[in-house]
DNA sequence: CGGTTACTTGATGCATATCAAAGAGGGTGG
DNA sequence: CCACCCTCTTTGATATGCATCAAGTAACCG
């Protein structure tokens, strides 16, 4: 996906952040008009066609950027190998601030896409010296990873909701006693069910799916043995 | 919900916590012997019968409690009145610590149940006073919260999806130019489908039908205008 | 003007919700 | 101790809804 023959980049310094149309939309709205010279002299600007990469998951994070025009989408690699659009940014956004060394996300452009381009390192040695700004980024940033993670989690079946249960519930049994080969389910088929946001019928039939498939044994409708609890882990696709 | 009547308080205090035989379990571990004492003197035990209720989502938090035995179910109620059950606790969990003065939740015996029940105010002034117990508690909480979330967005119809997604492009729109009744979708519907878990043409079936309801209307595919803004909200079930 | 891509529409099949009812367990009262 | 009732669990039949497959239409580019 690294397709950098369509990625321009042209370092062209702009007069000045001052005369950005687009600032107040961003956070370097929150940059004091006293600070924004130092601010500016970080930054160059990057210009993407569409389908470009920006950057791809798990490359190392030598940049933060700024949309100031265009869409791009944001994609998050799930543990089965595919990869999924976590969400979409535009004008105003910014993207790249991970918390390691690494982006957590690939960055694609959707359309044409102009963004304004920080070094990483030194960015965040300036932002020591700008709480405003460095607040005004966590606010954000905390904001969209909450939003953008909800949605990845919407498509589970009926057996991959209750295999994950199954596990959540050993792997909590676990500090108790060890080696956790049977759970006790003191609550009801109906409250279960509830919680997974299944019906009652629906929980019963992947209980026997798992049965029939040897993964599960149950003794009575409260006590499950897991016999392959690796097959089971090996049935919820993505965390 | 508020069957009192099978709520049943003593106030035993036990000779110890140091007694206790699940407080390695609990977060109660990180309070060192030498603290325990004070710890221990503003507990009270407290029992309860299936089916009772402990507290109810949005009733004043006089209480911390940690769950000595049995399990509960913890209850969250949605925008639209009705309740889903959030998750299980059982030995070793504590609950009740909200944010604000108020449960942020409910929470019902599914068996009987005995509890170690805390003042919230004095506990929490003892908190300042031991670190690695408040690091403990604040450390299961965001755990536990998080995992809690993440099922209750899982039963989301295309139309749901497609409408919540909408209105927070118009939201988001908003900080640009002021009324926004028409937002444009510069990705295609293939983007548009994975970012919602869904296919290209349901998503085109759930745009339909906004269009025949007259929620919205399409100009061309990537123009939208929210003709009626609060009965798209008001297909959101739940946030 | 032909080729390509994206959007839209329709038909089919599978999976789960919904509806309905029959067995199993536990508790109560006779 | 036994019979009864009640709740929970389990099973089956039907229907809905979304995915999948397949084809047609429209816009864009060479």
């Amino acid at each position: 996906m690294l397709s950098d023959d369509r990625l321009f980049v042209r370092d062209v310094l702009l007069a000045s952040c001052a005369e950005c149309g687009v600032r107040d939309l961003a956070v370097c709205a929150s940059v004091g008009d006293a600070d924004l010279r130092r601010f500016a002299e970080l930054m160059s600007e990057v210009v993407l066609a569409p389908g470009a990469s920006l950057f791809t998951d798990g490359a190392p994070a030598y940049h933060v950027f700024t949309v100031t025009a265009g869409v791009l989408k944001i994609t998050k690699r799930l543990p089965s190998g595919k990869s999924q659009i976590a969400g979409f940014l535009s004008i105003g956004d910014y993207l790249g601030l991970a918390h390691g060394k690494t982006y957590t996300c690939g960055a694609l452009a959707v359309t044409a896409v102009r963004l304004c381009r920080f070094p990483r390192d030194r960015l965040l040695r300036l932002l020591a010296e700008l709480p405003p700004l460095e607040h005004c980024l966590r606010a954000r940033a905390s904001n969209e990873h909450a939003a953008a993670h909800a949605l990845l989690l919407a498509r589970k079946t009926p057996v991959e909701r209750l295999a994950a249960f199954l596990l959540a519930e050993a792997h909590r049994g676990e500090r108790r006693s060890r080696p956790a080969p049977v759970i006790e389910l003191a609550m009801s088929r109906a409250d279960l069910a509830d919680h997974l946001g299944l019906t009652g019928e629906a929980v019963n039939e992947a209980f026997a799916r798992l049965k029939r498939d040897r993964l599960v044994s149950l003794s009575d409708p409260a006590h499950v043995r897991l016999d392959r609890p690796e097959a089971l882990a090996g049935l919820i696709a993505d965390a």
